[in-house]
DNA sequence: ACATATTTTTAGATTTGTCTAAATTTATTT
DNA sequence: AAATAAATTTAGACAAATCTAAAAATATGT
């Protein structure tokens, strides 16, 4: 197991993110787009990754993870996010600087850093942005959680995690002191462009329709 | 800065450390030695960190470091020996398990990362294995040792560190209970073999002639 | 100092991962 | 359902890093 390259292994990790949503199997494009890279180097690689038999992989057809593959993909997914704890946690990086070091260190290759980092922070279940991590054997909670955007008005919650965890929007979060476990409570939506008028805490915030839909909120 | 491969940097480092005796240029074999590879491989590889200006290069004549690739190669070993501090002090690693790890972590790219995890370990002096540790600005304390083969008998002193760092070496150690920071006393020399008959804090012990050729004492 | 041995370099091939441009397949439009 | 558009694959090239085998340079021994 895991005699898997730096590069196989961002594949990887691109058609599990991609694949996760319905089990449709990704198309090329879809992963050259996401790590930016032209088609045919997905096309060579996915042959490559079909060989070694990691992914589903027909012409045309797109691909999808066999359970080795996933096993793989779950456990970069899980060296990212310990790592991205331990940044925050540890070294007192901010949330928004976290992506591109551990994005380094998840290809790191050793068992055992892995499961002493883990118990070092307490296993830790979820990462600086709310995603979950995965345990050695892969399994991972996986909360009921819902988009400010698509709650119904007067609804309130817990935020509990980002969509989009660039740095951008995570430093527009800071700037508005918007942290995660802050208690949102949806006032108005204004119909005509989507923006909500929220409380976060005690304040009165307004906040587009972008802003609202890449926060995740626990219902309360 | 700083846009060096995985590769090179290894290159860079065993040039290093080959170099760091003499002032002397280093020979092709003896790096291709050190990383285990072809000579020929290293002669492909001395023209191109010729090229980027990391060593001078005369051919048949061996290798030495430029300024840039000495201060490169500094900040390797930097990084590799803080990480050593780190697993041994963090993750509670033993002493012999850390260097392959080490390995792999020293290449990650991030002066915030390496800054911040020198001083969430307080600014360490010396690796696990008794190496001093380069700081930002590469400097590094040179201290007087010497080798415990090479005392004169009723000579003693501390141990601060181990020329061969290898598992099978350390694993030794741990098994007859010599750490770094014991007291040592060379009793007596036994001419026919170079054995030597040693106090180690309170214990007598027959440390033979390669074991002491590998152990660094500060004298008393 | 000449012959031999050793070291080093060159030449040519291979693997991984990437690219561009052209060809092919699938999807969409009218 | 034919024409057009979009997505995907193939073909061929390239750079990095390695190897083997042969050639060239340097060192060594008597």
């Amino acid at each position: 197991m895991s005699n898997t390259s730096h590069s196989e292994e961002n594949y990887l990790k691109a058609i599990f993110h991609l694949g996760s949503e319905g089990t449709q199997a990704v198309s090329t494009n879809a992963i050259a787009r996401n790590i930016k890279t032209q088609p045919s180097s997905v096309t060579d690689m996915m042959q490559r990754l079909s060989e070694k038999g990691l992914v589903n992989y027909r012409k045309y057809k797109g691909v999808s993870l066999t359970d080795l593959g996933r096993d793989t993909a779950l456990s970069i997914i899980r060296k990212h996010r310990l790592w991205e704890v331990f940044l925050v946690e540890k070294l007192h990086f901010s949330w928004d600087e976290v992506h591109d070091v551990a994005e380094q260190l998840e290809h790191i290759k050793s068992e055992k850093l892995v499961d002493l980092l883990d118990e070092h922070l307490g296993f830790p279940q979820y990462d600086p942005h709310g995603d979950s991590i995965p345990d050695k054997d892969g399994n991972y909670p996986s909360r009921d959680k819902q988009l400010l955007s698509q709650l119904p008005e007067n609804a309130q919650g817990l935020c509990i995690g980002v969509k989009d965890s660039s740095a951008s929007f995570l430093k527009y979060l800071d700037r508005n002191k918007i942290s995660l476990g802050d208690k949102i409570k949806l006032l108005e939506r204004e119909d005509f462009d989507n923006s909500l008028l929220v409380l976060v805490g005690e304040r009165k915030l307004r906040l587009s329709q972008q802003i609202a839909a890449n926060l995740y909120l626990k219902l309360l």
